[in-house]
DNA sequence: GGGCTGACTAGGC
DNA sequence: AGCCTAGCCAGCC
């Protein structure tokens, strides 16, 4: 039922999933949820991400949603500066999604890095 | 407790 | 490709 240890735990292991995104990769709220072990919880992975502040030291640019969509609005500060970051590690993006989404999403489950 | 919101998703058209 | 809908569920008022 999400218990307070329950939602400790959840955000935990979102972080720690979130570190392992590779440079030059990225996933999807919903990818990382199932990766944890809650598949329905997607909306609580995107509100984990806006609670992080600034320093926090994680890749939060390199998650998107299932369609390689940027949907974080202004949370990297204005709009555009999460797509700056990305193209920063060579991910394309156009019209606020990912070109070429299959090949730059990272599946946590799989724990595979293809390396192009 | 009830109703709305949302860094979501799968499916339909 | 896009747009819409229903389902989702913790958080917030």
């Amino acid at each position: 039922m999400m218990t307070e240890e329950d939602k400790d735990l959840f955000e935990r292991l979102v972080l720690d999933t979130v570190r392992l995104i590779p440079c030059g990769r990225a996933t999807s709220y919903g990818a990382i949820a199932r990766a944890v072990g809650y598949p329905n919880l997607s909306r609580m992975v995107g509100r984990i991400m806006g609670r992080l502040d600034a320093g926090h030291g994680l890749p939060a640019h390199r998650v998107v949603n299932s369609q390689g969509h940027l949907t974080a609005g202004d949370a990297f500060g204005h709009a555009g500066e999460m797509e700056k970051l990305l193209a920063l590690e060579g991910i394309a993006v156009e019209n606020n999604a990912i070109k070429n989404w299959k090949r730059v999403f990272w599946d946590p489950l799989s724990e595979i890095d293809i390396c192009g």
